[in-house]
DNA sequence: TAAAGAAATGAATGTGCATTCATTTCTTGT
DNA sequence: ACAAGAAATGAATGCACATTCATTTCTTTA
């Protein structure tokens, strides 16, 4: 024998599987994931086309990774600030904002991450970081609940709403083609003044009519 | 000269595009989008694949003009509970009840026309309906303002934000390939319950209640 | 009934990319 | 320095569908 996968070895091939996801990154990051194709990040990453498959078995499978890097990242700084010091408002409210300024600062690879179409693998990822974030979020709105900041109410279902708040109130203003650029500090500090109502409020006695339930 | 193409020939050209639109509708609230190719469509229309050709110049467009179809209305429906008798918040109660109804109903139909990758013509359209629907909720909020049952508050941002939460509350449980059916009334409740709870915000008064003397 | 024009047909074509794989280049132990 | 194995390469392949278009069928007027 005359050959053994040495230590050297193993780290440049961790290597080039991190610049390919990096690579990825930087492509989804300028043109969207629609005209990321494989060619392109391999070409990216200093790599020919041939070897990205030899650190990812599809187009898919590597796609759905380089979200689950970003968006994983980004549920930790969530994390990170929910478990900061303060009242479980003030926590709620910075975690909101400081997701929304991020996602504004870097908008195109944002709109991928949050909304734009690709892969069911992607898609099945996207599904699990949302999870990721409501369940940041849901814990902060228990915390506030508990401590009587908010007043009772289904944290779940909060969570959700306050997930999609954020994203709707980012996909309008992210999926114009670069213009219209609203202020970043202006538009996160909306959407969080929004979020923040949201959860406070006392709940409305639920209204029960129901004419209209046509067809 | 020898033919003119004569009133009846004109409604059986319309006729037969009406079918194929209705068999988009179909065939995309029954395997999605992704499955819904142009040949079967036009099966389903009982029409050869070319003829689609004859009616629509691509199938983004033909998929766009459906949505648009299902959409408009949706807003509709919207639009005309939002124009009934009653309090602003009971109006608004009802449009986000219904339309969550509704979606839950058409699980499959609700998600693609939601939240389902497509081509970029449909999510152009989509972009396009969610406006329409942001500007129904945007006037009930205004409206709620000026009689004072809502505080003032950003109508354009909050109007937003409603639309989030509907949505996420509702792809969750729609992605769900069938399974987990939340019972629609429930679900259209809570996610109503939330969305009023967040245009409604009096102030919770944190420190002189206790927060569990209400739900 | 025939000729002129449209509309419908669906098999064949074209295209855009992901994926493969025969060949080349690099690493390692002797 | 060499042989044995791995890894990298990128041109060629394959595939899934949208789209086309030569042919057929239908409509209309004279």
């Amino acid at each position: 024998m005359a050959y053994r996968r040495t230590e050297r070895v193993e780290e440049q091939l961790q290597d080039k599987r991190d610049r390919i996801l990096q690579a990825v990154r930087a492509v989804v990051g300028e043109v969207g994931f629609r005209g990321a194709q494989v060619a392109i990040v391999a070409e990216a990453a200093g790599v020919a086309t041939g070897t990205v498959y030899r650190h990812f078995p599809s187009k898919g499978e590597l796609f759905a990774e380089a979200l689950a890097l970003n968006a994983g990242h980004e549920v930790d700084v969530m994390a990170a600030v929910a478990a900061s010091e303060g009242t479980a408002a003030a926590r709620l409210a910075d975690a909101v904002r400081i997701f929304a300024l991020r996602a504004v600062l870097a908008r195109r690879l944002a709109w991928a991450m949050i909304a734009e179409p690709a892969d069911p693998e992607v898609d099945a990822a996207r599904l699990k970081y949302r999870r990721a974030f409501a369940d940041v979020i849901q814990r902060l709105v228990e915390d506030g609940i508990a401590t009587g900041e908010f007043p009772a109410q289904n944290a779940r279902v909060a969570a959700a709403g306050l997930i999609g708040a954020l994203t709707e109130g980012l996909i309008g203003p992210l999926a114009q083609d670069a213009e219209a650029p609203p202020d970043a500090e202006t538009l996160a500090r909306a959407i969080t003044a929004f979020c923040l109502q949201a959860v406070s409020a006392r709940p409305y006695p639920a209204a029960t009519r129901s004419p209209h339930d046509e067809e």
